[in-house]
DNA sequence: ATATAATTGAGAATGATAATCAATTACACC
DNA sequence: GGTGTAATTGATTATCATTCTCAATTATAT
């Protein structure tokens, strides 16, 4: 079980690629992050943590970090493409409310099972797959009931 | 059961909205329109058929298609937002083939049930959901076996 | 026919991400 | 520890899908 550090050492020796002072800095940050980032937030990390590394560097790098699997692509949210971490995580899928945003994240055993069941019916080999349901929360829900009655009571 | 045409104009009048010749020629377009596409598609079919509707209006008219549920945002790929038409359809998920790009649809009523279960579970109200498996079609996997192996073979 | 709010096309703006390029640097090898 | 070389970087520019602006036009209710 190695770190997120020594995994992405690894990879990049791997590929004969360098470990550079700016790689480093990224999986600093990285690991330092909440559930889900998009490139900005990787960005804003790196100045919290005294870094200069450009952000034309982080975009660079990120693709790196899903090729060692270290991050994946989990949904696109308002035209921007949010990451996660995976290494040592388990999987999951999302329930993400339209709303406020908020993110719920389940797993499911079952749904698993079938998705193995239908990528052997159509002889398809799955490298990833995503299940995104969108809607309202709980608390969304509460609220937007409460402006439809107001709503229709002044009427 | 009315037609696209019907529908849209039916949802505009609704809304207090105009149903002028731009807005007739694009559900045109849209209901000729093949599985999955973008509005790049529907700009070319309006050409195709003598409309000179302007991309800024096929941009404006989507959100509208959608609200209508006369279609829907399906795959993001490439970069490019891929819609469908939805309405008299079934609903369905998505195998993409990251390899040449391949759409297969699929459709399972168990995976559906396990969804609500999951939305009841959180107490979550879904307007919709997306299940989307990428890998590679069997074609490509053919294809990339013989690559490996001929690969090795070189070694 | 009139009034008015909605709609349009053309072009400019936006914003996330990718590409360029000259200067720098990691690191394998001696 | 120096050397050579391919990889990397930051700064800048380019890309390109989508949105915005605005003046001119038009659908539709009255
Ligand atoms: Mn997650
Ligand atoms: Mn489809
Ligand atoms: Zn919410
Ligand atoms: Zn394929």
């Amino acid at each position: 079980m190695f770190s997120y550090k020594e995994r992405f050492k690894y990879f990049l020796k791997e590929r004969n690629l360098k470990y550079t002072p700016e790689r480093k800095e990224i999986i600093e940050a990285i690991v330092k992050l909440q559930k889900h980032f998009d490139a900005e937030d990787i960005y804003q990390q790196l100045r919290r943590q005294e870094s200069n590394v450009s952000l034309a560097t982080v975009y660079r790098t990120i693709p790196l970090l899903v090729d060692s699997e270290l991050i994946i692509e989990t949904l696109h949210c308002r035209d921007k493409v949010l990451y996660e971490r995976i290494y040592n995580k388990k999987h999951h899928d999302h329930l993400v409310c339209i709303n406020c945003g908020r993110i719920i994240e389940f797993y499911n055993e079952e749904v698993e099972k079938l998705q193995d069941e239908i990528c052997r019916k159509y002889q398809f080999l799955a490298t990833e797959h995503r299940l995104g349901i969108k809607g309202y929360c709980k608390g969304c829900q509460d609220k937007l009931n409460i402006k439809i009655n107001s709503a229709k009571e002044k009427k």
